[in-house]
DNA sequence: TTAATATAGTTTCAATTGAAACCAATTGCA
DNA sequence: TGCAATTGGTTTCAATTGAAACTATATTAA
């Protein structure tokens, strides 16, 4: 009888990109907790206060590119924060389908309180790994970050 | 007139969980571009394969440990793979409730296409690294999976 | 036994998300 | 100028997801 054909070998529980997917949801679940009940933020609003905090009078297009989210993904969270009065909005004066976008005292005093606990979780995760392996880490994501990962149709 | 107080500050692109989330999502977004419209399948889908092409008469609770998904999710996938044929499904004789999953002539057809294309991009990234850098990845990866990240309440 | 509890898996319903269409304002250029 | 194409942002509609309820079977323990 013929040997049976023998099949692909992959270990999910050994493949990069699976266990980066399960570490990242972990984190990603782990910090919205901070932030999540106790101030009623969902990861997209949150990330838009993030980088309205650090940086102000943004429009909502910046907003998304920053964030790496998609501009229907901002709009809503920017209405959300608008709602919950974090945010102050306010038509840009040469371009009247922009609007910049900034938080109001209001949002600076939630961002205020969820930052050092946003950091403090970077610090214990940080803190599991050895000096030298936190600076390859961030090395590594500098790296990956800037390198050509997806396949691009090569004309060789 | 008082010093205004300062804000928190938090740079979102140097944020370690931020910095893993997007990273992770484009290369979950990579590898789903290789069989989602060849093979049509939704990144569940194919984590079911994954594991069932390398252990055959999982139940469906144990492909949700594997893969780190909820029950829901696997019933639904494995359901749409039962639809397109790649799974054979056997009710377990010791116990009803339970059932047995392995892929079919079929499902191995298409996993056998798969695997290759996702190990040769798992290679691609590592490329981009540095021998000991790739090792001290893989070493980061075990410590944080083994790792206590969240917070739980302590009693001290 | 049988009643309570637990487990495997599915279904239902509401909330979230994404793609495409859309509106309004602006720009490019014939 | 004025018309086509572009851009910023929102809305709509369908698909996806998650939580909770549910079905059926199995286990425990009275």
């Amino acid at each position: 009888m013929p040997t049976p054909k023998p099949h692909a070998e992959l270990r999910l529980e050994r493949f990069l990109p699976y266990r980066l997917s399960v570490l990242s949801n972990r984190v990603s679940q782990d910090i919205a907790r901070l932030y999540s009940v106790r101030f009623n933020l969902s990861i997209t609003e949150w990330r838009v206060m993030a980088v309205l905090g650090h940086e102000r009078g943004l429009s909502a297009n910046t907003v998304a590119e920053r964030t790496a989210m998609d501009k229907v993904a901002v709009s809503r969270a920017v209405s959300a924060l608008m709602g919950k009065k974090f945010l102050n909005r306010q038509t840009d004066p040469t371009d009247a389908r922009r609007s910049s976008l900034a938080l109001s005292a209001k949002g600076y005093a939630v961002f205020d309180q969820i930052v050092p606990l946003a950091l403090a979780y970077e610090r214990k995760i940080l803190a599991h790994l050895a000096p030298e392996a936190q600076n390859t880490l961030l090395a590594i994501l500098n790296t990956l970050e800037a390198a050509e990962l997806a396949e691009k149709p090569t004309s060789e």
